[in-house]
DNA sequence: CAACTCATTCGAATTGTTCGAACATGCCGC
DNA sequence: GCGGCATGTTCGAACAATTCGAATGAGTTG
């Protein structure tokens, strides 16, 4: 019998309530049994736990190991227990969220403590993708569930529900040239000027390319806070989320520009696999289709 | 019965040989008292751990994630079982060196690496400590075992045993004024530079002072490479130890000056504490003392 | 479809664990 | 210094959970 969680138990209630005596009280056993299981383990690792010279017994130092570390192993089960328990329960072990790029975190914080208040075991894990990035995360597994722009991709099994769209307002820097310019844009205009994509992040669908007018030179950056960075420099010049746009216009850091015909618009899709769901995919996709979760950054309809 | 690891090697069990009747073999009981086992966790965990359906069974999620986690936690068992039957045997779970920073820690390495091949689970520490430092954190229980400079503090109940001395060489960088003056230094050829001296690390024990003289303008820094580059880059001068010394001064990274009297030496002891010692410490007390350990660094006697 | 392997069920048997009382020891207050 | 008090241990008896073995039903394979 090679070392059990029973016998660690017992070494932790020897040692909180200080004697065989009263732990075994906290048991509901003897103490006759307490003496038998320490013995046992005693033989089992060659080893005494105990230095029983005095009136009462103390733990000798491999004892002392042999606690610390046990009560770490004690825990360690007690966790495994409750996790198996939700995952047969229909709680996923994790779920993995993958958010649009062109989305702020922000509005996702009060949604992430609402769950965490459940008190589920299922571990949360977040990803920002851009593009066709999170339908590529969400075909490929790399995601449970997503927030995408623009539609999906046909034939790889995904269900999805419209959310809503963010408008794209075109932004440039203070002292760009494109600043003084009194009129609504049209493509000539900007031809001249270099603009700062977002690259895809997607890895196997075919990418997408958004932000930018064939011709054009330009930067392309990982994310949106480097795009904002690269725009604000007067790097490069290119379209924002509205949410974003009017925090930085606001502020003095960035100037807006109209655009001929109408600011572009992008559908954000809730998107997951076809096929069986967990509980906490369920309940995230509930709580994220909520109107008003994103209403900071997401138009409805 | 809140979760045995016996169970948990069941699980294992049954994963690696396929089927209950191949672990109950392996595990010498009957199939039956696997299914009574396997049938008393899911009970426990309110979790079906196996899909009866078909003929053999097959692990569902929940029975996966207690099987993948649970193998963790049965080598942590065993390493603790481990752990606990050496620290019974006088086997320390840990062993702090403290290591007097003028010291290479190359001639280290092999000891180390021998103590390792014994396969003890005592955890080793190193730390390096300057003049007192080694000392102190000696004294304080910081550390077990020390190669220390110097005499050692009286009343702190150390033991000590010499190692030998070192040799301090006084060297300046090639573009350094004393570079160029070629006889032997006396206190006067040094006051007017600046010096580079260490901070000695001692918390408690009353500080020493070396490689330095009063009034001399001096840059303190933390250790002996830091004390090396400043050197090197001519921020100031001091005394090296030989072996580093000579590597430098042969690389032509630095210039060696004659000292008047000749070179200064530091006796190294090795120390510990008085009273019980763990076997680790036994061996370790036994390794460094023996001559040639750091044949490259002190000289004998 | 027959032979095989598999997991489960059931009652009986066994094993290890628990109990309770008696004992030995160390500690404290009077 | 001595009687209580609490401690941990020992021992045989009682217990209960676990294990076994044989029987059963179900699935797979040639």
């Amino acid at each position: 019998m090679p070392l059990t969680l029973e016998a660690l138990a017992i070494l932790d209630a020897i040692d909180r309530k200080g004697s065989f005596a009263r732990a075994a009280e906290e048991l509901g056993r003897a103490p006759s049994s307490l003496t038998y299981a320490v013995q046992q383990i005693e033989a089992e690792l060659d080893a005494l736990l105990f230095d029983r010279s005095g009136h009462r017994a103390r733990f000798t130092p491999a004892g002392r190991v042999l606690l610390d570390e046990g009560r770490g192993l004690l825990g360690a089960a007690q966790a495994l227990a409750d996790k198996t328990r939700q995952v047969a329960g229909g709680w996923e072990p994790q779920l993995t969220l993958a958010v649009e790029g062109i989305l702020p975190v922000a509005p996702l914080l009060p949604v992430l403590d609402a769950f965490y208040r459940l008190g589920r075991a299922t571990e949360i894990r977040l990803r920002h993708d851009v593009l066709a990035g999170s339908w590529d995360a969400l075909a490929s597994g790399c995601a449970d569930l997503a927030i995408a722009g623009g539609e999906a991709p046909a034939g790889a099994g995904l269900r999805t529900r419209v959310l809503g769209s963010v408008e794209f307002v075109f932004c440039v820097a203070p002292q760009h040239p494109l600043a003084r310019l009194n009129q609504p844009l049209g493509q000539a205009d900007l031809a001249a000027h270099r603009a700062v994509v977002i690259a895809d992040t997607a890895r196997n669908l075919p990418l997408r390319s958004a932000g930018w007018l064939k011709q054009q030179a330009r930067l392309t950056v990982a994310d949106l806070p480097s795009k904002l960075a690269a725009q604000q420099a007067g790097l490069g010049v290119g379209s924002l989320p509205r949410w974003l746009a009017e925090r930085e216009v606001a502020a003095g850091r960035l100037v807006r520009c109209e655009w001929t015909g109408g600011n572009p618009r992008e559908t954000l899709h809730l998107a997951w696999r076809n096929g069986e769901a967990g509980r906490a995919l369920e309940w995230f996709r509930r709580a994220l289709a909520k109107p008003g979760v994103f209403a900071e950054a997401i138009d409805a309809g």
